[in-house]
DNA sequence: CTGAAAGCGCTTACAG
DNA sequence: CTGAAAGCGCTTACAG
């Protein structure tokens, strides 16, 4: 049911009750206005800087305020602003090293617009990444940057437009028309495996992400343009997609390496999927090339050190959180596809000559 | 000046102004009802999915909310039910490996308990945590989880007052008393370093963080107690504390394997130390054994592979938040100071024998 | 320079 | 079963 409110099953309904004397003893303007002797409008005054209050006048206040500890309450400001200053950000899973460069990215962003960052992860759950979305809209954040894990968007369509700001990020939104900021999925996928073509394979195998993610599609997409490119017909049992937990990357991985007709090279489309072919290449008896998409942490230091086709996971982030605010400044933007490159670093893995 | 408000220097004021057209046009519980021609309490009664409301009732407003688009506005009921289910994280840097799975585990237990997550990095920056942990309390937070970048605390004491829950993690507050949920620091890092002494090593150095984060302070110790243990007297220039950037470590690690007397084995304070003494081994034309504070991604695979004592991040994580929800159960509980234990994970490079 | 009134969009407490 | 009034803590628009 998109854009309608469903009954008792958003998150603030299952708080517990709250506590009695702990809370609700927080000042207010009115309780630092009694005390100082002023009308409530002079308290919002000065504490929000505004001209003409009598120097006397905001002494008398800021004193009422540090007696009391008085905190303006920003969340009853922003319902009478209308702009909560804060912007939702809904990713696979913070735990991946991919998504913390992007979520710190966004988040300066968000800093120097004066905006804080709500974080979700949607654990690749197109559920769980709707349910999020929503609530974040019903706590009216200003906008919303999302790496989508479902692909059907229609249901921010009534949000987007009420006027909330909405990027997406790393893949694209599905059945709606948004801006989108994403790597070069598909020419660094054609460049890493036309590099293992160079030195020499021409079986070369390609383990990705579920198909239904369009990064995974697309770098599928990319490993057989350059197996066309250069006239090597594809056989199925060179291509796995799915899962990317460890247990069916090392089957499939281990299954395009043994048989009559092995694969002298693996591509490996995300940092995941490479991290256990590493393990798996390194118990082989002979050495297999490989070229990963995603950069690693410590790539250099193996042995051979690990070839990649990097992607620039806070420019991604950067750059779509800095589209977002130029949505928020008012300004009509025609959505857009940003399309950022990737980068071949070359540091041994990738090139060494078929075995046997 | 700590419990006070200050003037035009909080982010939402440095918010551009309000887009006109695209906003504001958001149907409110007030439109539903017209529509619906009932009262606004029984949109209220149905949104909420409270009793006492005939299914005929109950259809028209139901139609109502899905012809106008109607979407609750979580900041208004916030502002009235006094708690906000969101609760606020001030971590030093979401990029770092080591505060992902943190991050993720306080979220899933944010999630379990009907909150939202608001991130924020410190960058290891007092005034920046502060200023953080203001602004999320201005937000009115139900609750903050800090990983501390001050060492003075005391401006929290009028949130806490006001019934924030506040629970620290990997470092504990500063002049005031709190909740804090940290690993065995100094046992950790005294077992590491032993560890290298029994396999042969007098001459270790140590290269940490900046002493005055507590972490950094505590792994010292235990070096020093490890040491002392061994009736090992320590040289002042085996021991090297500061900013961990690569340049400043890398010139550690090196002083401290050349001269007349070099160490023949290193412990490293933490994860982003132990990646570049890694790399600064791996030039020195003898083997130098090495014992790591945090895992790293792909250790086991390194050449030799790395020994590490290692600690749970996600564990800290969901510890410490869970300890936030019993404080905001209301059940009144005492400061503790819960503490996890590290796991020393032997991999080949904290096994070697002294060079020479 | 200062402040009383109305309102942001909801929920609470109460009356019919 | 239903709804009008008051209020959460601020800001806006206006009047003095």
């Amino acid at each position: 049911m998109p854009g309608t409110a469903r009954r008792a099953d958003r998150p603030a309904d299952r708080l517990p009750a709250r506590a009695g004397s702990r809370y609700g003893n927080r000042p207010t303007m009115k309780d630092v206005a009694a005390r100082a002797g002023v009308g409530l409008k002079t308290v919002s005054r000065v504490v929000n800087g505004e001209p003409g209050v009598t120097p006397d006048t905001e002494r008398r206040v800021q004193e009422a305020i540090e007696a009391l500890g008085f905190r303006r309450n920003d969340s009853a400001r922003v319902l009478r602003k209308g702009r909560t200053a804060s912007i939702g950000l809904i990713l696979e899973d913070l735990a991946d090293p991919f998504y913390g460069p992007l979520s710190r990215a966004v988040e300066e962003v968000a800093r120097a617009h004066g905006a804080l960052l709500i974080n979700g992860s949607s654990a690749e759950d197109p559920e769980r990444e709707q349910e999020l979305a929503l609530a974040l809209c019903a706590r009216r954040v200003d906008g919303l940057v999302v790496i989508p894990a479902g692909d059907d968007h229609r249901y921010l369509e009534p949000e987007i437009r009420a006027g909330v700001a909405t990027v997406f990020v790393d893949r694209p939104a599905g059945r709606i028309d948004a801006d989108v900021v994403l790597s070069d999925n598909f020419g660094g996928a054609r460049d890493g495996v036309a590099h293992l073509i160079a030195h020499g394979h021409r079986r070369i195998g390609f383990i990705g992400d579920m198909p239904r993610i369009h990064t995974a599609a697309e770098r599928l997409r990319g490993y057989r343009a350059a197996m066309e490119e250069a006239g090597i017909p594809v056989a199925e049992s060179w291509m796995s997609l799915g899962v990317t937990d460890p247990e069916r990357v090392r089957r499939a991985a281990e299954e395009m390496l043994s048989g009559p007709e092995p694969v002298t090279a693996v591509f490996t489309g995300n940092n995941r999927v490479t991290v256990t072919v590493i393990r798996v290449l390194a118990e082989q008896p002979h050495p297999v090339a490989l070229v990963g998409f995603d950069d690693i942490e410590l790539a250099d230091l193996l042995q051979p050190g690990v070839t990649v086709v990097a992607q620039d996971a806070a420019a991604l982030g950067r750059t779509a959180a800095e589209r977002l605010f130029r949505q928020l400044d008012g300004t009509f933007l025609t959505p857009e596809r940003i399309e950022l490159p990737t980068r071949l670093v070359m540091r041994g893995s990738g090139e060494l000559p078929p075995a046997r």
